[in-house]
DNA sequence: TTAGGGTTAG
């Protein structure tokens, strides 16, 4: 079957497509892979002992699903709530049965009210009978599936699909599928794929249903394989199931098979669905191919919000951040309304770009268009003030919000350890603890970075160790990254060497990164040429690692070994790149390269540069931790971020009142076609300044590299 | 017939 051709030819009814499966089991067996050319994907090729692969299934007995009949007839009330509930009392009217009322209060999304009263109704003696008469069917049922998928909780769907189990109600399609989406938006996965392995007929709906409830629990392989096995089985695909496999080729990054689904697309005549074009837009923005998305978002013929809010996401996920602003504008001239996802991805640009001004203007459009309690808005606002350094803002922000999750206190903990505040980020993080809100691997990088950063020695092993006895989550590179950190501040090379050893992985260049730092303060070179050696080992393409084993060499005199990393160097293609930093003043960008003396007033600006720096020093600002030993003479992105920070103190971007000191922490955006720095952004005594920002002028919107020009 | 689809934060 060829979806290019025949095969969309075949019937195809949009409103659905019954599919009867006599034994979907042994169907399973049956080789995938009908779409044309989607074979060619590894990832899509060879074992596959079940369509699950090798997950394991809760069990839930079998045969949950009796042989459906007549759908019981609804009950009919009034949709009404009345007075008497709004009290918070039952109903005591004679004709309203708890059923209408469960019914009622869903109608009103007052989820957990009616789930409230389900359970006083189920706890009654017989179950089925709602103790004034009422008989719980189906559109109760429907009603409480829905109560369920609006609170989320787990123990509510248990509750919910137990008493339909256990009173005999009989399920019909509608309802199997309801029960199917009930699972899977609770995120209860691996019984939703049972509860659709155990149906014995499904129809686009179940397969739809199951699909985008893979891609939301982020098993994309799993719903591709089921998206290409529903074209063996139906032989249909409506918008939907589109829309949710180009969502799955977007969470693997596979732009192939993002491309085909868009001719198939195409050629069905769904271009022009708005949903599918989102889904395209998103799907090559994912997938690095900007220009593409930025092509389907040109065609569509009507500008969704959605449609707005993905190209600027996409082009922000790129690093393209003035381009993603400068839509923003663009969408704002339009006249298409924004909703809380645009400010949410505006907010999180501006704290990329430093730039409070914009971010004052999407905070104050964030609250003027009544989204101001939203809790991804607001935690994007609480990251964008941590950055900024102002955290009395962000904790200003974080205690107005109504409600908070796991990301929220994150971002705020991440804040305060970023900015020094170790005991803050403790205290906070202790807080989380108390109040019930479960922390995650972030949660614990944040926290450990900050008793590494303040030392807070203790307080670090007992929350490192916690993580595997109390939190049950498993430490990541990072954490052991932060661990190693902790103790070479505290000069316990050995033990932190002995982590390294001891990690039940191999160890990343994150964790050899860390001891090298360790090893340049407490000038242990024997240990630091080790971890250099690793480094260089494992990322050999990264210059910078050759520079600081180069120094190493240089500096314990062995010219002969410094000078065979030179010829790898050269044997590789590497070269060293000059360091070169941008300052914009007055909206006009000023370049300068390292030792460069071409401005008509270099001699001015680094005989000022050099009081600035001694300032500085005598302030108690130190640059050391940038490198060990002496420069070589060529430079690499190391010691361009200590030439931009020299630059950032000539320009008057600082003042130091306490000797603080200068520190990069937003990393460097790469191109990737020349690996040249593009943007670096420095933290200067708690202000953020883009420091380097070539990337207007670096790169072009289809992605060609200008670098050549410019260099 | 109903039910199933796109974009956001750490």
């Amino acid at each position: 079957m060829e979806v290019g051709t025949s095969c969309l030819h075949k019937k195809y009814t949009s409103n659905g497509l019954s599919c009867c499966i006599v034994d979907p089991r042994s169907s399973w067996k049956r080789k995938i892979g009908t779409l044309s050319g989607f074979e060619q994907y590894p990832l899509f090729r060879g074992r596959r002992n079940s369509i699950w692969g090798t997950v394991r299934c809760a069990s839930l007995g079998s045969g949950l699903y009796p042989k459906p009949r007549r759908r019981p007839t609804p009950i009919p009330g009034n949709f009404d709530v009345g007075p008497d509930l709004d009290d918070g009392r039952l109903a005591k009217s004679a004709n309203s049965g708890l059923c209408q009322q469960i019914e009622n209060l869903v109608f009103f999304r007052r989820y957990r009210e009616a789930l409230e009263l389900f359970e006083i109704l189920s706890s009654r003696d017989g179950g089925s009978d709602g103790g004034g008469g009422d008989v719980v069917g189906l559109s109760t049922y429907d009603s409480l599936v829905s109560a369920c998928i609006g609170t989320g909780s787990v123990g509510d769907v248990k509750m919910v699909f137990r008493h339909m189990l256990e009173t005999g109600f009989e399920f019909d399609q509608y309802m199997r599928n309801r029960v199917l989406l009930m699972h899977v938006k609770c995120g209860m996965i691996i019984d939703a794929r049972q509860l659709f392995e155990e149906m014995q007929e499904r129809n686009i709906v179940s397969w739809n249903t199951m699909i985008s409830g893979l891609v939301d629990a982020g098993v994309y392989e799993d719903a591709f394989r089921l998206f290409l096995l529903m074209w063996e089985e139906c032989s249909a695909a409506s918008a939907r199931t589109f829309a949710s496999a180009l969502r799955a080729s977007a969470g693997l990054g596979i732009a192939l098979s993002g491309r085909q689904l868009h001719s198939c697309v195409v050629k069905m005549g769904l271009s022009t669905d708005t949903f599918i074009s989102c889904a395209l837009i998103d799907m090559y923005s994912k997938c690095g191919c900007i220009s593409e998305a930025q092509w389907v978002f040109d065609e569509m013929p009507e500008k969704t919000v959605v449609g707005w809010n993905t190209i600027i996401a996409g082009y922000a996920l790129h690093g393209y951040s003035e381009e993603a602003l400068d839509l923003y504008y663009e969408m704002h001239d339009s006249g298409v309304k924004m909703d809380h996802f645009t400010y949410s991805i505006i907010i999180r640009i501006c704290a990329r770009l430093a730039s409070l001004e914009h971010a004052k203007q999407a905070h104050a459009g964030l609250v003027r268009n009544g989204f101001g309690l939203d809790i991804v808005a607001n935690t994007a606002l609480v990251d964008l003030y941590c950055k900024w350094g102002r955290m009395d803002d962000a904790r200003n922000v974080f205690d107005k919000m109504p409600k908070k999750n796991a990301i929220s206190w994150n971002a705020l903990i991440g804040g305060y350890a970023n900015h020094g505040q170790g005991n803050e980020a403790v205290n906070m993080f202790e807080r989380m603890l108390k109040e019930g809100f479960v922390p995650n691997h972030v949660t614990f990088l944040a926290v450990l970075s900050a008793c590494s950063y303040s030392g807070l020695f203790d307080k670090g092993w007992q929350y490192f160790e916690s993580m595997t006895h109390k939190h049950k989550i498993k430490p990541r590179a990072m954490h052991y990254a932060c661990m190693i950190e902790l103790l070479g501040r505290e000069g316990l090379l050995d033990d932190a060497f002995a982590l390294i050893r001891e990690a039940p992985f191999s160890p990343t260049a994150n964790m050899w990164a860390a001891l090298l730092t360790a090893c340049r303060v407490h000038k242990n070179l024997e240990l630091g040429k080790l971890a250099a050696e690793k480094l260089y080992g494992m990322q050999p393409e990264k210059v910078g690692n050759y520079i600081v084993l180069l120094n190493i060499y240089y500096s314990t005199g062995r010219s002969a070994e410094a000078a065979k990393v030179l010829e790898t160097l050269k044997k590789r293609g590497l070269r060293l790149l000059p360091a070169c930093s941008w300052i914009e003043i007055k909206k006009q960008p000023y370049r300068f390269l390292f030792a460069d003396k071409s401005h008509p007033e270099s001699d001015e600006i680094y005989r000022r540069l050099d009081e600035l720096m001694e300032h500085l020093v005598e302030m108690g600002y130190s640059p050391n931790g940038k490198s060990l030993l002496p420069d070589v003479g060529a430079h690499e992105e190391q010691a361009s971020i200590y030439h931009s920070e020299k630059l950032a103190v000539a320009f008057g971007l600082t003042s130091t009142p306490n000797g603080t000191s200068l520190q990069v922490v937003q990393g460097h955006h790469i191109c990737q076609d020349c690996h040249t720095v593009i943007k670096l952004i420095t933290r200067v005594t708690g202000r953020y300044i883009v420091i380097r920002d070539a990337s207007r002028f670096h790169h072009f919107r289809d992605g060609s590299c200008s670098c050549g020009d410019y260099w």
